[in-house]
DNA sequence: CTTTGTGCAAACACTTTGCAAGTCC
DNA sequence: GGACTTGCAAAGTGTTTGCACAAAG
């Protein structure tokens, strides 16, 4: 598992996009962080840096490294849209509806069952940033 | 498996909501449709019969119905929201990326997965309506 | 220099809310 | 009659867009 980090720029670059501060200040942050973070989340660590950016250019540039694959986009529900670094490994979550929480769900359990789902219906699920959300068993608020 | 088709207002009342005008034709309209629909599909499948509410009626009533488990509410990605009929059996489906097409998913693999999940990780998936984006084998599209 | 990105403000779509009148039980 | 629902209009949110200027290659 080689840790080449390269650099925002060589990414951005790589892939076909052109490397501008607003795209290099949000791939720190989304590599940075090793959660999923929401549109404001990444517009609060920003600020709370150095760099101000419009929300508008925010969105585009999300958009825009989703496009080429930099990073993951999913709703969990209606306006509750999160972005996430994608890194080699997937990630997937686990979202406790009754406290909120979000814990992490085992990626083997998933690669397990997109290889069931492929051998009975020949269709390859495309997960590399799964959610599901239900209840977990020691959860503080239930 | 039987198929006594509970009228609305039981269903309501065995929910311990009131029956009313609304929530049996949102029940009538989602339980018709096979398919999971958006807010808007469902005041055009009103407006179109002959009941006309207002949308944030709607909202209300989908949102009861789901409160008592009547109907499963869930976001595609950059979709909208869909909210579809709860039979006894689950619904999960595949939704081709490059087509468009839903395809149904066996529930049973998705039983045997939220097993496997609830053995690791102490974690209660509830996914009566799972959906899952990828590349159907056999795609016209692709 | 040509193409693409950014800020700004305004527009949008979807969803929620306050309240008075109407309905259910 | 008392509690709950509905319509209406208005406000919220999160997200997108048009355009002039600025920056990247």
């Amino acid at each position: 598992m080689p840790d080449t980090v390269e650099s925002p720029t060589d990414l951005l670059r790589g892939s076909g996009l052109r490397a501008t501060p607003a795209r290099r200040a949000v791939i720190e942050v989304l590599r940075t962080k090793h959660k999923h973070m929401t549109v404001s989340e990444v517009i609060d660590a920003l600020d709370s840096k150095d760099s101000k950016f419009d929300q508008s250019t925010i969105y585009r540039v999300l958009s825009d490294l989703g496009g080429v694959g930099l990073v993951a986009e999913s709703r969990l529900s209606p306006g509750d849209t999160v972005f996430e670094w994608i890194s080699q490994s997937n990630h997937h979550h686990l979202q406790c509806t009754a406290c909120g929480r979000t814990l992490p769900l085992d990626d083997e359990l998933v690669q397990d069952f997109i290889s069931r789902v492929h051998e009975r219906h020949g269709f390859h699920v495309n997960a590399t940033h799964l959610v599901l959300s239900g209840i977990e068993h020691d959860c503080p608020v239930e």
